[in-house]
DNA sequence: CCGTATCCAATAAGATACTG
DNA sequence: CAGTATCTTATTGGATACGG
């Protein structure tokens, strides 16, 4: 920056940090910038390796997928790995502490759910659909199921196991759940939450339980948008 | 392109968009703008002026503020109002749903708050800290809690109603409560989160409230950031 | 292929001065 | 006080080239 620092007490690091003691805008200082909360949310379920990120962040540009990767590292929230041989790839994880951040999302979730202009159609990846169905459960109504649901995106597998209530999903083989959806990420995003027939998408085991499966999910209510002046 | 749109589908408007179907990603687009969260903070606890929060939000120049308070308002978060006379002054005011953002506030808080590079000794804003102890407070201990508490932080002042392990806090007359605290956002911050005296700030009432009312919240413990490398 | 690094154009943010 | 206007600096994104 030609001239120094702004010498301002920066917390995070010498760049743009906001100055303040409040948790939220700590928060924003270390996952704040564009692409920080969404790189994470693609960890949100296991590790994943560069160009997948890249894949699953449409628009991200590879400089940027780096700098934040390697800013999230440095604050303790991703850390790399190589895999053993013979795979020897390296992958970016999330620590305990970046998983810890999965109530953020959420809330951000919940809420954005209901905007007005929130568009179902747009991109979404695997580990999106699947985080909000972790999300939007209805607890009341799972707490009475139990059992194992597969779901397959190409050859990313997972398997979610509902119990309590909850739905717990990590990758995984799908075979010997009690029901798997196979399909695009999107396509299951229509089924739980935009009411298209089962049908549309490929169920194989048992489809009385992938019918109350996907009744556990549903969008809260739009917000109506307050008259444009008073 | 040169020059024109992109012309990918952007949800919110024509500018940068994560152009994501995932709900935090559309929060993103909402409120994930520099200033953009931090703004909204601010007005969670009533109405305040253009220069009011500008002076709390250290750092933010106004032309920034300006075009934060213009896109919200464009998006449904935040109204313009005009006082009634003889005030006749225009303020800014959440809207319901930007009320509603108050849980990603609470996450973002929790989750910030294990960092180990959060630094409380920066500026605070009486809005943050008084929404802190909403995030903070212990619901256990709080349950068998009732009465109200004021707080005087120069001439801006609030009221919080203990009851059913919640505190709800709001602008208002302190007058007639129970206990009340006078100070600054800091002090305040010191005294309930990092263990300074009673004595470090000035209290009236009962002093035995005060004295349990601090007890109910502290902050959780810090991350220990893994070895630096594997 | 998997990532990084570099260059460049477009934007957003920051500082400061200024106006009704 | 409540913003605008203007100018400067920083960050982003896209393309592309480079090393393993």
């Amino acid at each position: 920056m030609e001239l120094e620092n702004k010498t301002r007490g920066c917390s995070v690091d010498a760049k743009r940090s906001y100055d303040d003691a409040c948790g939220a805008a700590h928060a924003l200082d270390l996952i704040g910038e564009r692409w920080g909360l969404l790189v994470l949310r693609e960890l949100m379920l296991g590790p994943r390796r560069f160009s997948d990120l890249k894949k699953d962040l449409p628009g991200i540009s590879a400089n940027v997928l780096t700098q934040r990767l390697a800013e999230l590292e440095e604050r303790g929230l991703v850390r790399k790995r190589l895999l053993p041989p013979p795979a020897s790839v390296q992958v970016y994880e999330a620590t305990e502490w970046g998983l810890e951040a999965e109530p953020i999302m959420q809330a951000l979730g919940r809420w954005a759910a209901r905007s007005p202009r929130h568009d179902p159609t747009l991109p979404i990846s695997a580990t999106s659909i699947l985080l909000s169905l972790r999300t939007m459960i209805d607890q009341q109504a799972a707490s009475s199921m139990a059992g194992k649901v597969g779901f397959r995106f190409g050859k990313d597998t997972y398997v979610g196991v509902l119990g309590g209530g909850n739905i717990v999903i990590s990758r995984g083989d799908p075979s010997g759940a009690d029901v798997v959806f196979t399909g695009t990420p999107a396509s299951l995003g229509a089924v739980v939450y935009g009411g298209a027939p089962l049908s549309s998408i490929e169920v194989e085991g048992d489809h009385d339980m992938a019918r109350r499966f996907v009744a556990l999910f549903s969008l809260p209510p739009k917000v109506e948008l307050a008259p444009p002046r008073n």
